[in-house]
DNA sequence: TCAACTAACACGTTTGAACGGC
DNA sequence: AGCCGTTCAAACGTGTTAGTTG
């Protein structure tokens, strides 16, 4: 990894705010789900998600220590539904769940430490079950959220809320929560990367399967179906993550933004209440918003809405705005509306 | 009637304790 | 005694699907 701000430019899947610079991995993975129209499952009892979190990071204080976390924020103020092989907006969202947070479990550590490996949320689970007890991160299913990560230069979590912090998102990541798979597209994706899924690859002995021939042989249908017989216009209708071409687009987008924005030395102090407003006037601006978008919905993506905010997302210039608003969060009150350490796996 | 959700299922993977050899 | 590698069983995580719920 390079720390140069050429690089930066460059790539599409690490930003660099301030000296600290965060790298995306497996965005190859992440992307050819983004393509398609990432769902991550959510169950009562929690789901891992897949693909997982996995970052990487350089430019940290090798002595300083720092903690890791990430939460999940809606990437609109919609819900939807799956109807003839694509998603539509049906409605608008619900009251967004307690905001949780799920710190990494090597927190804190060392500045060298971090940059020594990539950081992976593997074991962070999602729910929808509002009255979970495990500290899981809990979501609305038929929504859409993208994971945003936090690095708090501080000694231990109880002390995040003093130090300051860089967040950091990527477009890729942004995902619609859901009970059940809705695009079997998305299935067969995670059949074949995920070895948890192995036993319901096509060819298998599972004699559960057996024993449910006629829909597993639907399955198998579902899975050898040409692409070209699912996708078409559908998959872009009113898809927030743009799938197909619109994804590169955004990336193109992204460098353009991360050439208007100087991020160097931008610090703020912790994050906002349980709401969901942009707490950083250069955080959302990251978010790849294609010059020619026109859907609402695209552009909510990149301001995180709040369901009390009065404010009319929908363009770059309103979020910034907003973000301005809410300004660095120096009021240690805020934390206490914000449960950042409600969760971890140590 | 329909869409969303839940729980059970069977399989593969992961984890960690137990064991043996050096 | 300590370390290392192997084996194996239990725990975990997975997608599917019938049944339930609203």
């Amino acid at each position: 990894m390079q720390h140069s701000c050429t690089l930066k430019i460059e790539t599409a899947n690490s930003y660099q705010q301030g000296c600290i610079r965060m790298t995306l991995e497996d965005s190859e993975l992440w992307k050819s789900f983004h393509t398609v129209g990432t769902e991550m499952i959510i169950t009562k009892h929690g789901r891992r998600m897949f693909p997982h979190c996995s970052i990487s990071l350089s430019g940290l204080q090798p002595f300083a220590n720092y903690v890791v976390m990430v939460d999940i924020v809606p990437a609109d103020n919609v819900k939807y539904k799956w109807k003839k092989e694509q998603w539509e907006v049906a409605g608008k969202s619900e009251p967004q769940p307690p905001c949780r947070t799920y710190i990494h479990p090597d927190s804190p550590a060392v500045g060298s430490h971090w940059m020594k490996q990539s950081l992976s949320f593997l074991k962070m689970k999602l729910t929808n079950n509002t009255l979970d007890q495990h500290g899981h991160i809990i979501l609305h299913s038929m929504h859409r959220y993208y994971p945003r990560f936090h690095v708090i230069q501080a000694d231990s979590p109880h002390t995040v809320c003093w130090g300051s912090f860089q967040t950091f998102s990527f477009p890729e990541t942004v995902f619609t929560a859901v009970t059940a798979y809705q695009n079997p597209k998305i299935t067969k994706l995670k059949i074949d990367h995920n070895p948890f899924a192995k036993g319901f690859r096509e060819g298998g002995t599972h004699s559960h399967s057996l024993q449910r021939m006629p829909s597993t042989s639907q399955s198998a249908q579902v899975r050898k179906k040409p692409a070209s017989t699912q996708q078409s216009p559908k998959a872009g209708h009113l898809s927030p993550w743009a799938p197909e071409q619109d994804l590169s687009e955004s990336i193109h987008t992204e460098r353009q933004e991360q050439r208007e924005y100087d991020y160097g030395g931008e610090e703020q102090l912790v994050p906002a209440s349980t709401s969901y407003q942009p707490y950083r006037s250069v955080e959302y601006p990251r978010f790849p918003l294609p010059p020619r978008n026109r859907d609402p919905t695209e552009a909510l993506l990149h301001a995180p809405p709040h369901p009390l905010s009065t404010s009319e997302p929908g363009t770059q210039q309103q979020e910034c705005r907003y973000g301005n608003q809410q300004g660095p969060r120096s009021n240690p009150a805020d934390w206490s509306q914000y449960p950042l350490f409600s969760y971890s796996c140590w």
